[in-house]
DNA sequence: GCTGCCGGGCG
DNA sequence: CGCCCGGCAGC
């Protein structure tokens, strides 16, 4: 708890405004609302500087109506509006209040929560379970309280050393950044949501419903957790396929220079109403937040620059956004199947679509670095190098040609063979371990122009990559112009836990086959420091 | 046993 | 981050 005293110590001053209510809590809860990452060790400042004041305070709590009250003012506004919400959506939820009065008392701890208690009665009742737990050990799983019930874990900072700390605090980021964003995606929901007033408390218990889901699948990453309704599975190869979003022809000149891999809310994609920017309408007029400053807020989800493969990973839901339904599918193509059926009342024509459904689902994106594992272990290269790979639907495999692992992995090789083009942006990419080769590449790649096919020449043999031809219309079968990009998950993909984390292993002759030992000098950087070959790819 | 390369250590 | 290597696993 050394480099984040000084937050934590501003964070704590509005203190004495909460003294009159809940003293013991005060400090800590200040802590956690706008600074949830640095709990662990706000609380451990707690015995420095907020720990004598909380003492204080307790004693003279009565006595002492306003201290730093006036220096809380804009926090105040925040949690004004919160409370406003609380009380105006819903009132049958007494554990609510109980709650609120029990906790911090924020604004952060609020959101989440009683989106998780809103779901229902079982829902709540894992929660519940949840903070009576012994929270020590288990990291991962304490970090999802922590936010949560921030007041939980009051005693956690004390035993756990500082190492153990950091790394639970990335841990804890990774696993509770969909919180964080969904508590600030609250927030703003409550300020200023432009949405018809009559629509308004619906629209909200929409968001409950999806904050909890979106809660839930956080957390059921925890293998004790498996919570009904967003199943995990699904959503999992909906990583980054998606985020090449639909691959037109036309953009194919950005797509083919562009050399910095990136996953993050690409650009280039001709999808901006979907990816990170999926909450921008509940965003974008948001008075500036307290704890979680802007910049990391926006990274909260999407960010992470993932320089090597099995880094970052998006589960994309898909939320029914139909008054009182609020169902999160994984699938585009299971959350319109859906509306149709269940909203739109169109059973028997299952396969038509006017792309009504379109407007009543909304696209999610989680981030949950687990799911990535499992595919990223088959993905010759960085996930996030698959954008220009066409989401579509699972093809025959006969349209493949020699796709080196195509018999091994079935399904889940559908989508790591439409990322087999990518594998070319090698060329492009400065990977860490390609390092300036002794050998000149002849025109290292090319690119067909029937757009289906590819060919790589180096001194290997050529590969030959056959995609799938690219086309818009492979993707959005509803057929509306419109730009969303569906990204289609498949849902048959085998479990995670089963997949190998190793690679099959390349077959083809790297470095140390073709130069052999004596001339270790001309092998590959990577080849050199035992990693995997960077310029014998197979 | 050879080989590719992952995971991790070191500076 | 560059560099190296132990050790695992596929062949």
């Amino acid at each position: 708890g050394v480099f984040c005293v000084p937050e934590v110590i501003a964070v704590s001053l509005p203190l004495p405004r909460n003294a009159g209510t809940d003293p013991p809590r005060a400090g800590a809860a200040a802590a956690a609302a706008s600074s949830p990452v640095l709990l662990l060790l706000g609380e451990e400042d707690e015995d420095e500087e907020g720990g004598s004041r909380r003492r204080r305070g307790l004693g003279r709590a009565p006595a002492k109506p306003r201290g730093g009250a006036e220096e809380e003012d804009d926090e105040d506004e925040d949690e004004e509006v919160v409370v406003e919400v609380v009380d105006g959506d819903d009132d049958d939820e007494d554990g609510d209040e109980r709650f609120v009065a029990l906790g911090p008392g924020r604004a952060l701890p609020k959101g989440p929560a009683r989106g998780a208690l809103k779901v229902g009665s079982i829902k709540r009742e894992m929660t519940f379970t949840f903070q009576t737990e012994d929270l020590k050990r288990d990291s991962s799983k304490k970090m999802s309280h922590q936010h949560l019930f921030p007041l939980a874990m009051e005693e956690d900072a004390k035993t756990a050393d500082t190492k153990k700390a950091n790394r639970a605090l990335d841990h804890e980021k990774e696993n509770t950044r969909s919180i964080c964003l969904l508590e600030q995606k609250r927030k703003v929901v409550s300020s200023s949501i432009d949405v018809p007033p009559a629509r308004k408390s619906s629209e909200e218990l929409d968001m409950d419903k999806v904050t909890a889901a979106m809660v839930l699948t956080s957390l059921s990453t925890s293998p004790l957790v498996r919570s009904p309704p967003v199943r995990q599975n699904e959503g999992l190869s909906g990583s980054w396929k998606e985020a090449g979003g639909v691959p037109s022809s036309s953009s194919s000149s950005g797509y083919w220079s562009w050399s910095a891999p990136s996953d993050q809310s690409n650009p280039s994609t001709p999808s901006p109403p979907l990816s990170a920017d999926s909450f921008k309408p509940f965003r974008s007029p948001a008075p500036p937040d307290d704890g979680i400053d802007e910049a990391e807020a926006g990274n909260l989800l999407f960010d992470e620059p993932i320089p090597r493969k099995r880094k970052n990973s998006m589960k994309v839901m898909f939320k029914c956004l139909w008054k009182n339904c609020g169902k999160v599918l994984s699938t585009a193509v299971g959350i319109q199947k859906h509306i149709r059926t269940i909203h739109l009342g169109r059973v028997g024509e299952s396969d038509y679509s006017d792309g009504e459904e379109d407007f009543y689902y909304t696209e999610i994106k989680l981030n949950t670095d687990s799911v990535a594992d499992g595919l990223s272990s088959l993905a010759p290269v960085s996930p996030s190098q698959s954008l220009a790979s066409p989401p579509t639907f699972p093809i025959p495999d006969s349209s493949r040609t020699e796709t080196p692992c195509a018999k091994t992995e079935t399904k889940l090789m559908t989508p790591l063979s439409r990322s087999a083009p990518t594998t070319l942006y090698l060329v492009h990419t400065d990977h860490a371990y390609q390092a300036t080769p002794p050998v000149t590449i002849p025109g290292a790649a090319k690119f067909t122009p029937n757009g289906s096919s590819f060919s790589i020449s180096w001194q290997s043999p050529p590969v030959t990559f056959t995609g799938i031809p690219v086309s818009p219309t492979h993707s959005h079968p509803a057929g509306t112009g419109e730009q969303r990009p569906h990204t289609h998950t498949i849902l048959s993909s085998p479990p995670r836990g089963t997949v190998s984390l190793r690679k099959p292993r390349g077959e083809g002759k790297k470095c140390r086959k073709v130069y052999g030992m004596e001339n270790r000098d001309m092998w590959c950087t990577a080849c050199r420091w035992k990693k995997a070959c960077q310029r014998f790819i197979d």
